[in-house]
DNA sequence: CCGTGTGAAATGCTTCACAGCG
DNA sequence: CGCTGTGAAGCATTTCACACGG
């Protein structure tokens, strides 16, 4: 969807896939550690493990970076960790705003990697009056009334939003009007910007319940079906009871992934499909409708 | 990687693929928001947008969950709020631990986003003996000492680590000796675990460098390369310069596949293309080597 | 002889496009 | 007649496995 578009065949044999440049981060960090122990080099197979990969992913990652390796030998740290630097663009200086200077924001502001790799803390936002001034990890809050000139003095490109939800998307217009075009959301909301502005989100609740639903899985490994037959608490069935389970189609399937995003390694450890603690929560209709703010589910930390 | 394994073919057709688990929490935030504003029956069309997808993707996503839905009409939102909160397995309490109380863990356990979808705060546990009794969010930080029998006494299974990077190791380990099996890790770490243990990570500094990736490709877009010549400040080039440039192979391809997470919607807003601040910083074999912790990239966020 | 670099196969995800049910 | 549900096509990503270079 999105406005029209057909994304340029790029420059021309730049293009590296998206799941690649995710993990150049990853790489990074691991060559970064072993640069500091002094380790000259490392095979596809050691940086693979300390990045948490597979080496044949890592080996076609690079590969598309170009030939930086030695056969027979593996790769030279140093050089590695500048082509990548180079390659994220961390070899210059991005100055980066954050908006909402609550628990969240004063965590990132205070956040160590954030400078370490290029990133300068230009500024920090808030709409709170009498948080103006107040020191945040040594640098002065501003108000919000601040912000365009605070993005264009500083030619600020990057902004994070640490707002609640409901004052997102109207900072995320303020920002991107002033020029800014790579975003970095946590607030729980989907931003909707103009094309060519990149938005990236953070979700605490997201991951959570990501978490549990594999960790539910894992407790009906063995208990097996009892929740499909929870029709009992089910609230009011959409108009013609929906008609359950397609014969089949091409949905099944088996596979279940689990390594969602790490799980590597190996060791022996108790715990053995574990039951959650309590019991079916009241469910009746309930699900999702406790404690909520009045406007979605803002994340309480911040003022206005 | 991994030990062995080979996943069950799944209870029976129970195999909603990883990618559509991932979106559910998103299209549960925006019925959530529907079902408050009372209304009734939505379109995967507009449910879509909503959600920052598009309804094709909707549409099977939801065909995996089953039939749930009405032709020519939509969906019932109470009741695809039920059913996902439910194949989500948010009908049911899961006590979360949170550990590391710094900014970050402070913030994380003022979000409201947490309790309000079926996550309770069960502890907080900091290693600072200081901290110990003090209440944060309303409830009184505990010292790792506790860590084991808190777990047990909950029947947590789920772990929120906010800890330096230096320390979560450790502290995951002992969570999942005491029984968690699901992580959740904010710290800039690769965390090693037991088979069936999930770990999901949240790392502030790579999706930055992601950003930066792609702020960087937008400037150059019309500078062209500039950087790729940029040789004169390249470190030690390996030992026998390395062969740029592979004939072909399968690399290349175009695509650049842009929407890397969401960049929806459409409008004017000025902003074209806007180079970043400051001058290539003085690279030299620098890149990533500032300012950074004795013990990689600790989120200085936390005492010890 | 070891480990990189990479075609090719396998798998997974997204998008298309349309049959068919309310 | 509109909108869901879904085969099937199109892409992207991962994994395999092995030729090749140092």
């Amino acid at each position: 969807m999105a406005t029209g578009r057909t994304h340029r065949p790029a420059t021309r044999s730049r293009g590296i896939p998206e799941a690649t440049v995710a993990r150049l981060p990853l790489y990074l960090r691991a060559l970064t550690a072993l640069s500091e122990r002094s380790v000259p080099t490392v095979s596809s197979e050691e940086l693979a493990a300390a990045a948490g990969v597979n080496s044949a992913k890592l080996r076609k990652d690079f590969s598309y970076l170009g030939s930086y390796g030695t056969r027979g030998v593996g790769y030279d740290v140093e050089y590695l960790v500048y082509q990548i630097s180079r390659e994220l663009g961390l070899t210059q200086d991005w100055p980066v705003v954050i908006v909402g200077i609550g628990n969240l924001g004063a965590a990132l502001a205070n956040y160590g990697g954030f400078a370490s790799r290029g990133f300068r803390v230009a500024a920090l936002i808030d709409a709170d009056p009498s948080m103006a001034g107040k020191p945040v990890a040594g640098i002065a809050v501003q108000h919000t009334d601040e912000l365009e000139k605070i993005i264009s003095d500083n030619g600020v490109s990057i902004g994070v939003i640490a707002t609640p939800a409901g004052a997102a998307q109207q900072v995320c217009e303020r920002l991107v009007a002033a020029g800014v075009t790579s975003i970095l959301n946590f607030a729980p909301t989907v931003l909707t910007v103009p094309d060519g502005v990149d938005v990236r989100k953070v979700d605490l609740s997201i991951e959570l319940q990501i978490l549990a639903f594999h960790e539910q899985r894992k407790a009906g490994e063995e208990a097996a079906q009892d929740a499909a037959q929870a029709d009992a608490t089910a609230p009011a069935p959409p108009p013609i009871r929906a008609n359950r389970g397609s014969s089949d189609g091409g949905a099944g399937r088996s596979s279940a992934g689990a390594d969602a995003t790490a799980s590597a390694g190996s060791r022996a450890a108790s715990a053995g499909t574990r039951a959650p603690s309590g019991s079916t929560r009241a469910a009746s209709g309930a699900a999702a409708r406790d404690n909520k703010g009045p406007d979605g589910d803002v994340p309480a930390v911040m003022p206005a």
